[in-house]
DNA sequence: GCGAACTAACCCATTACTTCA
DNA sequence: TTTGAAGTAATGGGTTAGTTC
């Protein structure tokens, strides 16, 4: 897979519940948005809202762009995220949550409660597809193993706990997820409970799929770091082995030619009209001029960098260099 | 105002399980 | 059929910040 990364600014497209999502419409999807960083700590209101960090974000674009779903190729009509759903002003109707007597009564393991906020976000969810009895053939593609372990997850969840049970999310839950982090890589509560309510899945289930889903994330971004630090490191070992080998030769043209040791310059130039090599130096803020006829070597700056013609500054350096060489 | 206790949310390392070559 | 690697859901511990007393 192709890597490419690029830093820019790019949270401000994605926006949280309140605005709409700033997808070019006939264009791929910006590829893989990190924001914000990881490395840093969010405050609570930051991660209550989800947005409004004024951090500038990191942007990995991850080529080619995965195969998730686009807002408007996928989810499929049963399956939208609800604040898309709402910002792009789709079909959304109003959640009765009478709807999901499982839901309410089970609520999920962080013990809060969404069935009776008037301010809840779940309410304008467009909930065609499943409810939290367990009605899986609404996931459309799933196979009979994925059917059998949604219809077992309640039961499942309510054991002892004494077995751990892998529960694999089904393809449509797991895009339907990869969408919503698209959008935001953390979820606030009521996000959460949503998404837990619109994927039959516990809270918990999305709360670590978001966790893990950063994490996996973060580990990419330190694969790209990592290979692009590398590819600094060899340039950088490669720029050091030739300006090594660039200071043994001029050394050695130093000892070959003896002149060149009683110069305190670090700067040569010839005068064009006169063939007289000028040397600027910038410790005495002296010049001085050497004659050149018996030399055949160009003019050089002494220097750890590739060694080129100087030109005279200017007429007047040149008029010094003649002042200098005629006295 | 200050600090301890509590809580929530997160990250991180790790484990456990599944899938696939 | 077996097996090891890779992927990933889940767990537990630690950290940080907000709230309450």
């Amino acid at each position: 897979m192709e890597l490419a990364l690029s830093l820019g600014d790019t949270s401000k497209s994605f926006t949280f519940l309140d605005k709409a999502v700033t997808l070019p419409p006939n264009k791929d999807p910006p590829g893989f948005c990190l924001a914000p960083s990881f490395a840093e700590k969010r405050s609570d209101s930051e991660r209550g809202t989800a947005s409004g960090s004024s951090d500038p974000p990191v942007q990995l674009d991850l080529l080619p762009f995965s195969p998730v779903l686009r807002p408007q190729q996928h989810p499929p009509s049963h399956l939208r995220i609800p604040w898309l759903t709402q910002a792009c002003g789709g079909a959304a109707r109003v959640l009765d949550v009478n709807l999901f007597p499982a839901a309410t009564a089970e609520d999920g393991d962080d013990g809060t409660s969404l069935s009776s906020s008037p301010n809840s976000a779940v309410s304008p969810f467009q909930m065609d597809f499943c409810t939290r009895n367990g009605n899986a053939a609404e996931f459309g593609s799933r196979n009979k193993r994925e059917q059998q372990e949604a219809e077992g997850r309640a039961s499942d969840d309510d054991e002892n706990g004494s077995t751990r049970k892998k529960l694999r999310l089904s393809k449509e839950q797991s895009a339907f997820l990869e969408e919503s982090f698209k959008e935001h890589t953390t979820l606030n509560p009521k996000q959460k409970l949503a998404l837990a309510k619109q994927l039959n899945l516990r809270p918990r289930q999305v709360e670590v799929w978001f966790q893990n889903r950063r994490a996996r994330t973060k580990l990419k971004q330190t694969e790209v770091d990592c290979e692009y630090l590398k590819r600094c490191c060899e340039t950088l070992t490669e720029e050091n082995r030739r300006l090594q080998k660039e200071l043994q030769e001029l050394r050695a043209l130093k000892s070959s030619q003896p002149f060149y040791m009683q110069l305190p310059a670090t700067t040569l130039t010839m005068c064009p009209s006169c063939e007289r090599v000028a040397t600027n130096s910038t410790t005495t803020n002296q010049t001085s001029i050497v004659n050149n006829n018996a030399s055949s070597q160009i003019p050089v700056e002494l220097s750890l960098s590739k060694p080129r013609i100087l030109p005279f500054p200017n007429g007047q350096v040149q008029a010094q260099a003649h002042q200098i060489a005629s006295s």
